[in-house]
DNA sequence: CCAAAAGTGTTGTGCCTACACCCATGG
DNA sequence: CCATGGGTGTAGGCACAACACTTTTGG
């Protein structure tokens, strides 16, 4: 049982803290590449209970780390990726999450460029892999409840910010864009309206590359983020109005 | 220090949790007044640290009952007040947020219908009371900083959902909403586009009722939000395109 | 009859949608 | 020369913004 740290009232009578409530932090990192379309990152669990179930990583937190450190930590501990993108999604502390004890996790919503995925999918660590979002194994705990939630979230934030940057490579085509958003929404877009918007936000530069064309097809021009753009865009305040 | 309810290994060794990390929840409930406004619930802390400074209400989990049995158990125990709304908000989890020990807070943003309000503005209790979002005073721990959030998330909220209508009385007039409207955007609105587009959404339905005029001028058609279509139109999907 | 608040319509502009043909390359 | 994917412009509809006068009540 948990010491006393200090004495609390509702009450008039104080009374100690015994709270038997552990702490841990969930990760959802999302990574694309055009062969396996959106996907998640999970590992195999190696101990009890779900033992060998596939789960999001993510571990205790530690006493005097914050949860964004946390998140980090268990990242690179289990998985050896760093992400560009994080931000925090659900606390999830339901009573009967985890069947040995309480358990409230604080979940994370990440995104890793396309360069670190292809990075992790070239190894052939048998511990940490990619899940195209669409078939998903069974999961460890509430994981499936908490995967969702982030798929519900990736899908509305690609509507109104421009998080897609964050998925793709630092140059990449436009219709890799442009499949990245069908692929996440759905339903085909028209290809003129997408680009006349994206450009309009003024976040996308053409460079002056052309692809190698590896395939069949006329070769494309390679455009990047402008990310200072973005920065000095997001303090003005920037209307997206409907982004598609 | 907490006992160790289970073992967990990242490397092959397995090792004792032992956790020193204890979990609040805080409630940030927003009322609204034509008089005062749109204003939050605060209470008077009467122990060590921060004696005698305002504070969210809140407290800690209990270890059988769920986070939103926290938030209601805690508002009921310190204010006495039933919320209309409960949504999660965020969790604060920054290591020096409590001088005492680690202390990681999942805050709720919650709203009360305008007679909550006024009951408790009735009662002479000392110990909650409602102060406007613009007059704030100074807070104990970091719970200015989560008051700023929910503000910034009733803002924006405001404005793609229909949530104004938990902050009225069931019956109100229009005018009541697009003042509270006014004040949370803080600019002016056309009253004849907001009360067109407003009405185009199918939520709001006139009244037969006029209200007794009070003060000098025409006396008003009374409203309400009608909260079936609400729920028709939300699994339907809804737009509600730009609605300010 | 005057002050105060409620109620109500129209017009212009600009964004969004829908839609089809040519271009550059590899094989 | 053909298959494949990249690149581009325009016309119509509709939602949104801008705008001011009349009506009803109390004093």
């Amino acid at each position: 049982m948990k010491n006393a740290y200090f004495y609390t009232c509702n009450s008039s009578m104080a009374h100690k803290i015994t709270q038997q409530i552990l702490l841990t932090v969930d990760a959802v990192v999302f990574g694309y590449s055009q062969g396996q379309g959106v996907s998640v990152l999970l590992i195999k669990r190696k101990i009890k209970p779900f033992k060998d179930s596939w789960a999001l990583p993510g571990g205790f937190v530690h006493d005097k780390e914050s949860l964004e450190d946390a998140v980090m930590r268990e990242l690179q501990e289990e998985t050896g990726i760093s992400v560009q993108y994080l931000e925090q999604l659900y606390t999830f502390g339901g009573v009967g999450r985890d069947p040995r004890s309480r358990v409230v996790s604080v979940a994370y919503f990440a995104l890793v460029k396309s360069s670190e995925f292809t990075l992790l999918a070239a190894t052939d660590a048998a511990e940490a892999e990619w899940f195209n979002i669409e078939e998903l194994p069974v999961l460890a705990f509430d994981h499936g409840v908490i995967i969702n939630k982030a798929i519900e979230r990736l899908r509305a934030k690609i509507t109104y910010e421009p998080i897609g940057f964050e998925l793709l490579d630092r140059k990449f085509l436009f219709s890799d864009l442009e499949q990245l958003y069908v692929k996440l929404l759905g339903y085909d877009i028209d290809r003129r309206n997408f680009k006349r918007k994206m450009m309009s936000l003024g976040l996308v530069q053409q460079l002056d590359e052309v692809v190698a064309s590896s395939t069949a097809g006329r070769p494309g021009k390679l455009y990047s983020f402008d990310k200072k753009k973005y920065k000095e865009l997001k303090v003005s305040g920037f209307d997206l109005l409907k982004l598609i």
